[in-house]
RNA sequence: CAGGGUGUAGCUCAGCUUGGUAGAGCGUCUGGUUUGGGUCCAGAAGGCCGGAGGUUCAAAUCCUCUCACCCUGACCA
């Protein structure tokens, strides 16, 4: 033992008897548990329902829990931030200037006490923190500053699912940093990047397989963002790679690469055959017209009503406005690059009562529907816009909307049916469209989501490939969003008074353990990595009451606690094979089996969980060494 | 929010159509048996049939209303 003097002595490893702790494990999981993550941590008793997307922490989950935090931890710490602890508790106040709670809308839990002030439960702590900060410091000197939390979050989800990926009441690091600049020493970026590395560290110290994507950086507003997403085909969001560039995206934020224009141009190419119009009776839906018409989505063409959503002295001058994005049927629209392309950030799907009282036959809408209406904008998708078929060498053959109930059409040709000229209609008197009193009433271009083989928008030659995750990091540069709300700025170095730059940086730390059985588990239960299990060794005894057995697994977890491993004893008075199930389930990444078949040879049976099969037997005197090496 | 579904024992479910006051398996407890992959046998405890109202001599069952939960979609720092 050394005798140097330490601040603080080296982590001395917990010991705990499996009777004397609550491992409820179940050999059938609750009948709502679908995703294996949430079968797999109710079955080996981390978790139990109180109420939909509300669950308790048994102690496995807790300490599993706890070591995902503590890496978290030493990461914020080591990249610069420090920790505090804010109240779950927020003053509607505090939405005053910034109007989340309008954003959030019924996704906001509310209290209200005695007096009858309005709370809510913080689903986030933008507002609280720059308060916080606006009321301590006063000079431009004390930045940058960057501040964290692990905290419970709440967000009154209008469809919790899958256990723990998708909770009301969960788990979150949040830190929120606050800068001068953007650029240099000091600077946002420069934390930023901090916090993208602290995260890669984070998720890799935990044992995820991760890959980090460009993001969309949603109604939190703000510019860059990435997300961190766990690998795993169950995920809930949709990514794309270029595997030579590297280039990672959400679906949702995606770009496409270069495409050949089509080599008659947009538009151009004879009609299939004449207009016919066709009675398609109950097809709400693309695939039910494919059905009945015998047609493939991908010779359909699918219009999205959006409804731009305008200030009241706009809707005056202007009306109303739509716009109306038109995508191939086998594709989906991107409202981000709808936004993008038409210059218009804030619009919504058309609530379809009041698009049918503008005159849009909802679920049979066609292009056509936008010519000749002012305020209207049609958006159409590079694949959509043919009308000829390069890779066919024939007319393209269109079915669209009939722009009336229970009607489509076939053999829709863009130039016979719209326009002699569409990219140039705005010229022609009757075909005036366009927003903001604008008469350019059509845009070809990116409005769809991309897909696995489109080009990548890298690297020329490559194509994306499409995989799934589930997203358990975000990072977003804010900027001056909630500063300049909330009125939080510093004088500079010029005493000219200035916004605070912020960026806020979340890790979903509920959603991190769930995520990790998600990627990690077999027909029989958990496989947890070793840094974010929550016990390093299982000790078995075969023979809980015979003395000897006993003594020998006190004196191995004694060992292994001293060098720092967690150790659970299985000490109950089960079968065998009820033990090694649940050892099985529960996922702990390395058992010790004690009974007499090993003990006859002086050994006990060492079995990590991830190799499949028989485990090896160990001597007594190697088996501590034998499980450090093992988990180091 | 729209559509669909489910609430009966700690868990998984049957019973409901055709009303007669409640069942199975797993788990729990007792006793025995067995002892390296969810033993076997015998016994026991455990339910205001989600809640409220109604119909009826009688309601888990039929009717009305409500609440909760789940699924698909919409939505989602």
């Amino acid at each position: 033992m050394s005798t140097a003097t330490t601040l603080s002595s080296p982590r001395r490893g917990d010991t705990h008897l499996w009777s004397r702790t609550l491992i409820p494990t179940t050999r059938e999981a609750p009948a709502d548990a679908e995703t294996p993550s949430h079968i797999l941590l109710s079955r080996a008793g981390f978790i139990r329902k109180v109420a939909a997307g509300v669950y308790d922490y048994l102690p496995l989950a807790w300490r599993t829990l706890k070591k995902v935090s503590n890496i978290i931890r030493e990461e914020m710490d080591a990249a610069g931030a420090s920790e505090l602890f804010m109240p779950v508790f927020v003053p509607m106040e505090f939405y005053n200037e910034t109007k989340r709670h309008e954003a959030y809308g019924p996704l906001l839990f509310q209290v209200e006490d005695r007096k009858g002030n309005k709370a809510a439960l913080g689903p986030t702590h933008e507002e609280t923190i720059t308060e916080l900060v606006k009321g301590s410091i006063t000079s431009y000197k004390q930045l940058p500053l960057n501040l964290y939390q692990i905290q419970t979050k709440f967000r009154d989800e209008a469809r919790p699912r899958a256990g723990l990926l998708r909770c009301r009441e969960f788990i979150m690091k949040d830190a929120y940093s606050f800068h001068l600049e953007v650029e240099g020493k000091g600077g946002l970026n420069e934390a930023y990047d901090a916090m993208y590395r602290a995260y890669v560290n984070s998720f890799k110290r935990c044992g995820l397989d991760f890959t980090v994507v460009e993001a969309e950086s949603g109604p939190i507003g703000g510019s860059a963002s990435h997300e961190f997403m766990v690998n795993c085909d169950s995920g809930e969001d949709t990514i794309l790679k270029c595997p030579s560039s590297g280039y990672a995206a959400n679906v949702e934020k995606c770009e496409i690469g270069a495409r050949p224009a089509p080599s008659k141009g947009y538009f151009v190419g004879d009609p299939s055959g004449p207009l016919e119009e066709v009675h398609t009776p109950n097809c709400p839906g693309i695939e039910d017209v494919c059905k009945l018409l015998k047609v493939k989505p991908q010779h359909m063409l699918k219009s999205v009503l959006f409804k731009v959503n305008s200030t009241p002295d706009q809707l005056d001058k202007y009306g109303q406005e739509y716009i109306l994005a038109v995508v191939r049927g086998d594709h989906d629209v991107n409202e981000g690059k709808v936004k993008a392309l038409s210059q218009c950030t804030d619009i919504s799907l058309a609530d379809p009562a009041e698009a049918i009282k503008a005159g849009f036959a909802i679920g049979f809408v066609s292009p056509r529907a936008a010519v000749g209406k002012k305020g209207v904008l049609l958006l159409v998708d590079r694949d959509a816009a043919l009308s000829f078929d390069d890779a066919a060498g024939k007319s393209k053959f269109w079915v669209t909307g009939g722009d009336k109930k229970d009607y489509h059409v076939k053999h829709f040709n863009w130039q016979r049916d719209l326009g002699k000229d569409p990219l140039g209609a705005n010229a022609q008197g009757d075909n005036k469209g366009g927003l903001r009193g604008g008469d350019n009433y059509l845009i070809v271009g990116d409005v769809r989501n991309a897909l696995a083989g489109d080009p990548s928008p890298r690297a020329a030659g490559s194509t994306l490939v499409a995989a799934r995750g589930i997203e358990v990091g975000h990072i977003f540069k804010l900027g001056t969003k909630y500063s300049d709300a909330m009125g939080l700025s510093v004088l500079d170095h010029d005493q000219k008074k200035r916004s605070v730059i912020m960026g806020c940086y979340g890790i979903g730390v509920s959603r991190t353990m769930a995520a990790c059985v998600e990627m990690s588990h077999d027909a029989d239960g958990i496989i947890w990595p070793a840094p974010i299990a929550p016990y390093h060794v299982l000790i078995t005894l075969m023979k809980p009451d015979n003395a000897d057995h006993m003594a020998l697994a006190t004196k191995l977890s004694a060992e292994l606690a001293s060098a720092g491993a967690d150790v659970l004893i299985d000490d109950r008075d089960e079968r065998p094979g009820v033990k090694f199930k649940d050892a099985d389930l529960i996922g702990i990444p390395i058992r010790l089996t004690i009974g007499d078949k090993a003990l006859a040879e002086n050994a006990v049976e060492f079995k990590a969980r991830k190799t499949p099969g028989k485990g090896e037997l160990v001597a007594i005197t190697a088996a501590t060494q034998r499980c450090l090496a093992a988990l180091a």
